[in-house]
DNA sequence: AATAAAGACTACTTATCCAATAGACTTTGT
DNA sequence: ACAAAGTCTATTGGATAAGTAGTCTTTATT
């Protein structure tokens, strides 16, 4: 299950996407009309600006926006900032790799060849949609659902 | 990722899968040959026993064993077992559906419907994936990884 | 029948980590 | 100067995962 850190992330990201035409967004508006802990809201911004997807502005006027394009924002790079490893096993992850405490040997190990196969069909999805995408779908009745 | 209890799990049913042709198995054995706690591993086992994929005997010479082909015991359903859902947000979960608590309207959610992508994704591998695929995956050297 | 070897079941403890909160500090516009 | 913003660090509370303990039940063997 997502945190809820990684799902507040996504839904700023959204609403800032949304946004990008009008002047930065404070967090207290953001975190009203989204519904997230204000305080709770500050921290994650804060993540996401430092790994470079916000822009933020201190002072009268300040808020917060989009620092890249939205489509060039992708879920499976938010998760990994909010949540970490997107694999279900540590030994199949890309970019947090770490070897499983019980594994006795890994190159043999059947559970990790499959949870490496979950973890690629995973990401075909993930590091393929972008927060624009994510808005674009909002409207859009999903008839292939 | 995964909790213990699930690889925990999925260690026993390979174990146990690849035992099917001697007596079955007692649980202090699998317990020291798969570095679990013993303890632990008995509510597992438990859990398994009880949706009906272990037979297990009482008594001297007891032990447990496999209640299915090891081809017809997949990885989703015992994830669903040990860990509840597969989907990354309860609202787009096939089997443990439930709202989502900041969620204003599910028919125009767009995180909604990407996660049903990563949902279907995810168990386009779990849902085909058999204990018996993963022991068979144990000895080839997988030259596609 | 007695005994020992197993699993069945329930309750409890501990530790970790997510979620949320608090508060003091810094920057900037007016 | 002051108020409106974001920055940063620490702390708290609660849920849940992981592991532990103990008692009960069944069964094979002698």
């Amino acid at each position: 299950m997502l945190s809820k850190k990684t799902k507040y992330a996504i839904k700023a990201l959204v609403a800032l996407g949304k946004n990008v035409e009008n002047p930065p967004m404070q967090i207290v508006r953001l975190a009203e009309q989204e519904m997230i802990p204000r305080k709770f809201l500050e921290q994650i911004l804060l993540d996401l600006r430092n790994a470079g997807y916000l822009y933020s502005k201190k002072g009268a006027g300040g808020g917060y926006s989009l620092n890249k394009n939205a489509a060039d924002i992708y879920l499976a790079d938010i998760l990994r900032i909010t949540d970490g490893p997107i694999a279900m096993v540590p030994c199949a992850s890309l970019k947090f790799y770490r070897k499983c405490d019980e594994c006795h040997d890994e190159k043999t190990c059947g559970i990790r060849k499959t949870f490496i196969d979950v973890r690629d069909a995973t990401l075909q999805v993930l590091s393929r949609t972008s927060v624009a995408d994510v808005i674009a779908r909002e409207n859009i009745d999903d008839l292939l659902v």
